[in-house]
DNA sequence: CATGAATGAGTCTTCATTCAT
DNA sequence: CATGAATGAAGACTCATTCAT
């Protein structure tokens, strides 16, 4: 269902009526791969040149399909973005609040951290016109409706904003990434954050 | 007194005794404050040519006094960091517990967001022999007294290290500052924080 | 008529022989047009893949018409060129060979201020096979049974040939063009031009 | 003489009391040599890397002493524009003005002729703070100053203007340049200028 | 010790041209 | 014939680092 949902929305934003040719589609995807790859070794420097070449493609058929390095950002994150969408719907259908934000944040922390792309994404400032723009919005229609019911069952406080959990959570993630791989200090730190958004007693 | 906490860690382990002639003093005080300025204009790619530059002193110059950039980022950092070191002593010392992590945490969170740098030190694994490893190991040092009593009172959770409090606070920071300036948010994320801390009821 | 000399001339060069379909003549038509905008824009670069796009053809649409850019330039020319050969074949019919002389430079002058493609033609060596240079031949041709009238009449040095003509209007052109828009020096440059041509006293 | 005037402007204008090291000196001089040699063979795209390469230095080496294209175009040019001023002034100083004019023009397209980068400079429009600018308006004096005894003397049209000459002769270039080497041509085109310059009879 | 000129690898980006669809 | 995706050579420019002065 989330492929479809990227479906939809990836060919479209490309142009109107541009099915992509097979081959492109393919030295697109073959981009889009490499690219995810280099993020998930750490490098983020996301060298254009250096891609294409991974790639197995000219320089000239990266920068037609990503003219900048935000432009191949966005791309690499949207699919993802779109799986956690989903995800944060599912958390927020919980019929225990407690459990949905519970579920929302750990699912949330999984995510960026196997894409930290996907981080800075959701911490960025919303741009008019990024068609991730309209992701964010998605995802926070979502969690406002979870914190919603999870404020009025008093598990959350009700100054915490949709905003605060995306920004709080990808803080978590970085304060984990720093400290080295330690799934105790993961469990922990998804603790104090789920501890810290109840209500002062 | 930082002043001078410093004099005898900084300099002395980096050359042979030598105590730095007056001029070459001037000159490694000059870059610093050009470093630190330009992290305080948001550019922290640290250029050593542009530094040197703008403090009016050749390139070797710089190379001299900090071999890499890390080690100009360290001592930029040591001056403050020293001063952290004595705020989170006073914390530690305060009578109530629960009162000292507070403070530690707000002088902590307030340090780090004027200057980057000591986050970036804050957060990075310790590496033999630098000298703000010192000051790490004085700061937990610190911390740990403080939060020992603050577990004994029943205010901090028992499976919480000092580490943690570092690598929490700088999450925090990095949640704030992605999120643009909100006195709202500060107050609010370090109620988080400080909430999270708690043992679960 | 000058259209239909154009017809004559180019496209049947071209290829063998082959009307051009439709479309083809309408593609091709609206490259030129482009290409025309472009170079009255001020950018004489000439961008294949530019013009492509700008016309709505493809890069090999753009390629197949005209092989080189110098075959654009010249197919872009070769209408206005047939045009300046109708004036100066005008002027070479004036009474009074001075003014006809006079007639000459003007027009000559106007037609490659409005187009700076057809100046580098007018300049250019003769490539033998072009289809400019038989329009080239054709307007030298007129241009020295003017001169001839006008040394007969002891208006015009005795030393001038056709092809002088042509390269002293464009090298006053250029001089005008360096010199910024300014109606003075339009005829102020002129005068000289045909000043100079008179015998010396 | 104008090699000593040359010596005093030019490193002066590098910044106040940089005398230039000696390699740095001996760099930039095969920087300019080399590129010297590049615009005589034809080559007017001046590519810093080439230039770099043939002259035997680092690419960096030719961006610190010519930051732009157009900064190494007018350090080129800056010695024969001396060289041209001197001339001017010498053909201004004719007890016949018709000679000076005469001498005038011939040496400065003969400057041209050798030198394209010249050409150039002479004809753009004055940029503020160009070290050429000053050159520019050297030499317009001392042709303002001939201009004046030739009007007087009744040699030449008293709407001729100083800059005009510039323009003229550089469009007498470029249609000698175009024109291929011709000693006729070039005695015709000057004897062409000269004539047209005097009044209208 | 200080200087800053020089180096040159590395990166970005453009664009003419080819060729599979 | 038309298309436009792909190619990759080419050129511009930066900057960390070295080393002669």
């Amino acid at each position: 269902m989330a492929q479809e949902g990227l479906q939809e929305r990836g060919p479209r934003q490309e142009g109107p009526g541009a099915p992509l040719r097979a081959d492109a589609a393919r030295n697109r995807e073959r981009v889009l791969e490499v690219a995810r790859a280099r993020l998930a070794a750490g490098d983020d420097s996301l060298q254009l040149n250096a891609i294409a070449k991974l790639a197995g493609v000219g320089v000239g058929t990266v920068y037609r399909h990503f003219p900048t390095r935000h432009a191949l950002l966005e791309a690499l994150v949207a699919e993802r973005f779109a799986l956690l969408v989903e995800q944060a719907r599912a958390a927020a259908a919980r019929d225990d609040p407690a459990d949905g934000v519970r579920l929302l944040l750990r699912h949330t922390l999984g995510m960026i951290a196997v894409d930290p792309g996907l981080a800075a994404v959701l911490e960025s400032a919303d741009r008019g016109g990024e068609p991730t723009a309209a992701l964010k919005a998605d995802l926070d229609r979502a969690v406002a409706r979870l914190l919603d019911r999870a404020v009025a069952a008093g598990v959350v406080r009700p100054d915490v904003r949709a905003d605060d959990i995306r920004h709080l959570v990808c803080g978590v993630q970085h304060a984990l990434r720093t400290g080295g791989e330690d799934p105790r200090r993961v469990e922990l730190y998804l603790d104090v954050l789920f501890g810290g958004l109840r209500p002062t007693a």
